[in-house]
DNA sequence: TACTTTCGTGTAATCGATTACATGATTTTT
DNA sequence: AAAAATCATGTAATCGATTACACGAAAGTA
């Protein structure tokens, strides 16, 4: 019943206009303190509400940021989404949630949609490398929206991001399963095109060299980030001449399915086979056989990109600040790889 | 650099006014087709956007929709969230995420900043019962935003929800022991002022009842949904005159927890003592002793949600709509309770 | 007292789109 | 050919807030 209330209905009510009214809700020095005191009395016994929207065309601002995720119920991504929520609410922003679904088309509506919502700023990661795709970024960018990547990232200019050190990562992993005593150890990768999994890529082929072992191409196998993919990579690996004896997985999950497989058949963890994965999803610590993996600390990616975003849109002069935060992994080192300690 | 186009940018650089061209793009049948045809490609060659803040200004409709829980980075709140956000998106819905943390002061707080943003409606999962709170709840229902709660309802007039039939859950997990051979059956329970943990205990009750066992008191621990609440619950059952040989617990976490103590105390399961939890959490399928758990499907349950919003702003009429909605839990029988099958 | 500041508030433009109403130009009707 | 109907577009108000500028009143200065 109660009607939106606005600085009309309470300039009218005490016969004033509605900028003395506003200028006394925002606490404009040149208003008399009698009168500022009784119109935001009268505000508050009206129920008057500002209205952001009014607020957000004249000032431009929306005070809403845009996230895009491939999906959020990733146990990854709904931690990302919690550091920003969680850095932005005190300042007054809004989350406004988009999902891919590894769909670039997707993708590209999603900037578009959100550049036209008038976002402040836009926090994603990117769901697929296609040249075309850079278009939309750029509109993003052309219309002065601060643009932060996190986690899956890209080259464009202009663009800040906030990244875990793959590389690093994949090399802790791969110098761990090495100092555990294995010497055959495959990889699983996910689509290369993506930096992320490029790089861990590379810091296990490192790993491998620096230690003086032998890097072979059949032991990359490209697998979704499925259990079901980490099972049927698992039984590529066996039929070859010289099956490998440890597994660093780009993907926890394909570690998962990795592991299952290899109980059905007997084949002991860690003694006779270790594997670790990466992501440090929940399950990992809660397994029986607690499963290695690589700890991307989400929510301080989350916290750190809406940094980011912050400082972007604090700085008043036009000059691009393009910022590479890049975080440290951290190995958790559990049973599936931990044959000193049973 | 492009600096942002509108619509008088277009009219004037083609000699009509802004109307005129907002009228084109909006396909209204009263503009010549040569004038709409010329319109929308210089508007295309402009890269014009539509301000959608100027929009929902003028028609007092923003097109977001607020979604408030708890906390964003458990499974059962990012799949309802994602359920969501599919099944607005093609209406053309952003979703815009709020988190609580447990706080009702958030909680209220959430719900004006939502109100004040002007969105189209709010979807939540109540934090706390509380009987002043109730007034935040009002301003809600007062500025006729429509309000739907999901999982975690109250009883509020006006209000639409979407919920699991928490009773039948709690009765089918409860008597799934029964079968499997348990006499003393304990529970976990969480905060009985939510009805969904109220409900979850009396299924568990009836069950019993039903069956003819007795209920005791004691074998109703309330704890937190943790794994370590979990452990220590088990530490007070197994000190009882007669322990328990089973336990429906309300939480996933604390069943694991459960488990993890149990096993430690050698005691083996699911022979000597049967376990069973509530949510369906992705981990309690990947454990080498799966967890049985009771599915609150919340990916349906987040698109019903949505469908309850659109079909309560669809209705013109004032006439308040207030819809229930109780979908149907599912028991996922596995290992954890499974004596006949191993 | 006359002149300058300062103070508090009103006036009106603005943000970008939509739309009821007005108007002039065509076309149709008789 | 005059009147009526139709068509395409322009004019201006509106959504709700902010703010540069204007202005009258009160206060300070000489």
């Amino acid at each position: 019943m109660s009607e939106k209330v606005t600085i009309y209905d309470i300039a009218e009510k005490l016969n004033i206009t509605a900028a003395t009214v506003s200028r006394a809700l925002n606490n404009n020095p040149k208003i008399k303190e009698a009168t500022r005191e009784l119109v935001i009395r009268t505000a508050a016994e009206m129920n008057y509400k500002q209205n952001k929207l009014a607020l957000a065309l004249k000032s431009g601002r929306s005070n809403n940021i845009g996230v895009i995720v491939p999906r959020i119920d990733s146990n990854f991504f709904a931690s990302v989404i919690r550091g920003i929520e969680e850095e932005l609410y005190p300042h007054g922003y809004q989350v406004i949630i988009c999902q891919t679904h590894e769909s670039i088309k997707r993708e590209n509506e999603n900037l578009h949609t959100l550049v036209d919502a008038q976002v402040d700023g836009i926090i994603m990661s990117v769901t697929g490398i296609s040249n075309e795709n850079d278009s939309a970024f750029r509109n993003v960018l052309e219309k002065n929206v601060p643009l932060i990547f996190f986690d899956r990232s890209k080259h464009i200019d202009g663009v800040s991001s906030v990244t875990i050190n793959d590389f690093k990562g994949g090399y802790l992993a791969t110098k761990h399963l090495i100092d555990e005593g294995c010497r055959n150890i495959a990889h699983f990768s996910g689509n290369q095109s993506l930096d992320i999994f490029k790089n861990r890529f590379l810091g296990y082929k490192q790993a491998l060299l620096d230690s003086g072992l032998t890097f072979k191409e059949e032991y990359v196998i490209h697998t979704k980030s499925s259990v079901e993919a980490g099972k049927e990579a698992v039984d590529i690996l066996l039929n070859l001449e010289t099956p490998p004896d440890a597994i660093f997985s780009a993907s926890d999950f394909a570690a998962l399915g990795a592991i299952q497989e290899l109980q059905f058949r007997n084949i002991s963890i860690p003694n006779e086979f270790c594997v670790a994965g990466f992501s440090n999803e929940p399950f990992t610590k809660f397994m029986e056989l607690s499963i290695t993996s690589v700890d991307q600390s989400p929510l301080e990616m989350g916290k750190m990109s809406a940094r980011v975003f912050l400082e972007q849109v604090a700085k008043t002069d036009t000059i691009k600040i393009e910022k590479k935060v890049v975080l440290a992994p951290e190995l958790h080192i559990r049973k599936s790889s931990t044959r000193t300690n049973f």
